[in-house]
DNA sequence: GCTAGGCGACA
DNA sequence: AATTGTCGCCTAGCC
């Protein structure tokens, strides 16, 4: 099958302006057809869009979970398309021609996708606005980055696999001797017989199905003092985890044609408006601890006098939260560009901002965070190794310094109780119906547990919107412009391009501007720019 | 080969 | 019970 006939299939099935330029725009070898689903008033819609692929079978798409996915919401029966089997076919040649085939055979499925979803966008404009001027034109900019890819020094990986290996080696043999016997550390339950029964340490935390043996039961356990094999434990798993998700499993995901990886972003998953990323997924390299960084390390920029450049927004969930809670407060302390979390410990415990200490800090950041996510006094307290009782002292403090995020939460719960959803800043809604349960205790608990997900989502989900803008704008920049860099990776709240050196200070300006100014909120959108070699060792500009 | 559970990496 | 959203590796149990 040729260009010119996926295009020509292309063409009258797809209704959108943008997806029908895109279709024109196909400047590459191949074009598949894929699902892109999009989410719209907490329903995933699927539809078939123009994607592009430089080799046949490059990306690994596989049909079974095309099909899943299918199956899921019955938009298409699939199963005519593959056949009843769930083998896994990676999409070649062959497998395209079948799905586009199908794509022109039933002509009814755009027309059943929009059947459902235009009394929904005319009832809404701002919904419509969302799906015309944000989701589509986003799918041009994830292919557009799943096409790029990002390139992986593999014999750095290759390196670091053997170090861990042999580091696992020596773990594996001192646990088994601290132990007694050997066994497979990999099993939590076999793990559970060893410290539980064998060694009669105290059951900390418990699972569904027996006691917990995650890093903060062993780290009590370590605590006690009465036997090394809980921190071996630790060490073991974060070396093993390291390998096996990352060290090994990446090298095997690099394509041979482009020397690079080539994740899937995924724009219907995520229940906030959040993006995924998969195979690999480029959204969990690890950064935390040194080890972490060296696997991040071996992202690298294509060419010597090439860069790489992230631009990453500051603070952009609380920046959505002072917006939101219109708290003037909050609002000043991001307009003079504060230290937000010594700003919020200053102002809570009632100090000078040069006498907060780092423990009050860390406390006032953990407050920030337990915000974004709903926590309770409860949760707060472990988090800080407090009193529970202290705890919401601390959170009374805080909502009488800050009483706008005490309104905008009441208000969210409120229109959430009303509507039976929550809408993010550019309108895009996730059902939440639980919140009007009151009865018995399970009804409670998951009560709690929507009133969480209605304020988070508002507030992650309007994050989202806003760097999905960004993304948009920088695209059109890189394409109208005379630029060479391209976009390559988001991150939720970061961006990551490649770039020659000689281009970095303009990029970094255009990305900037175009962050900055995804929307105009009641406080100022911040963007912080680093360059380097690698994804890790990257410096301010 | 499939699924559930535990665990842990990231924002 | 007790802080949101993801993806993926490994084990264990089942077919």
């Amino acid at each position: 099958m040729s260009l010119e006939d996926v295009t020509a299939i292309l063409g009258p099935v797809l209704e959108s302006p943008s997806i029908a330029k895109l279709g024109q725009n196909i400047k590459y070898d191949l074009v598949v057809l894929r699902n892109h689903g999009i989410r719209v008033d907490g329903v995933r819609f699927d539809t078939m869009i123009a994607d592009y692929l430089l080799e046949p079978g490059q990306r690994n798409h596989s049909l079974d979970a095309m099909s899943q996915r299918y199956l899921n919401h019955t938009m298409v029966p699939i199963t005519e398309l593959i056949g009843k089997g769930k083998k896994q076919i990676t999409l070649d040649q062959v497998e395209l021609d079948r799905v586009a085939y199908y794509a022109a055979e039933d002509a009814d499925v755009p027309l059943r996708l929009y059947e459902i979803l235009n009394p929904l966008l005319d009832e809404s404009p701002q919904l419509r606005e969302l799906f015309d001027s944000v989701e589509i034109p986003l799918i041009e900019v994830l292919a557009e980055m799943e096409f790029n890819g990002i390139q992986v020094n593999t014999q750095l990986l290759e390196t670091m696999s053997q170090e861990f290996g042999s580091q696992l080696e020596s773990l594996t043999a001192s646990i088994h001797k601290h132990a007694g016997e050997e066994f497979n550390i990999d099993s939590p339950k076999q793990l559970s017989v060893i410290l539980f029964e064998k060694m009669g340490l105290p059951v900390i935390k418990k699972t569904k199905t027996g006691a917990s043996t995650d890093a903060e039961v062993l780290g009590e356990l370590a605590k006690l003092g009465r036997s090394d094999l809980p921190e071996l434990v630790i060490r073991y798993r974060q070396v093993a985890k390291l390998k096996s998700t990352y060290v090994d499993a990446l090298p095997q995901l690099v394509s041979e044609k482009t020397l690079r990886v080539h994740t899937a972003f995924h724009q219907d998953v995520a229940a906030t408006g959040r993006l995924s990323s998969a195979d690999p997924n480029l959204q969990n390299i690890p950064v935390r601890t040194e080890e972490g960084r060296k696997i991040r390390s071996a992202f690298i920029a294509p060419e010597s006098d090439w860069k790489l450049l992230a631009a990453d927004y500051s603070q952009i969930e609380l920046r959505v939260l002072a917006h939101f809670a219109r708290d003037g407060a909050l609002q000043q302390a991001f307009a003079d560009d504060l230290d937000i979390h010594a700003q919020v410990a200053s102002e809570v415990y009632d100090v000078n901002l040069e006498d907060v200490t780092s423990d009050m800090r860390r406390s006032a950041k953990a407050i920030n965070f337990g915000v974004i996510y709903g926590q309770s006094a409860f949760g707060l307290a472990k988090s800080l190794g407090i009193d529970q009782q202290d705890a919401a002292e601390f959170i009374e403090s805080y909502f009488t310094q800050y009483p706008g995020v005490e309104g905008f939460m009441d208000d969210t719960l409120r229109d959430c109780r009303k509507n039976g959803y929550v809408s993010t800043i550019l309108g895009r809604r996730r059902l939440v119906t639980d919140v009007r349960d009151q009865d018995s205790l399970k009804n409670k608990r998951q009560r709690n547990l929507s009133e969480r997900i209605a304020i988070n989502t508002v507030i992650q989900g309007s994050a989202a919107d806003l760097i999905k803008i960004a993304m948009i704008n920088v695209l059109k920049q890189l394409q109208t412009g005379n630029w060479t860099a391209r976009l390559l990776l988001q991150i939720h709240d970061e961006l990551v391009f490649e770039c020659p050196e000689d281009e970095i200070a303009d990029l970094r300006e255009m990305v900037v501007h175009e962050m900055e100014n995804a929307a105009e909120l009641e406080v100022p959108l911040k963007v912080d720019v680093k360059t380097g070699p690698n994804w890790a060792d990257c410096e301010p500009v």
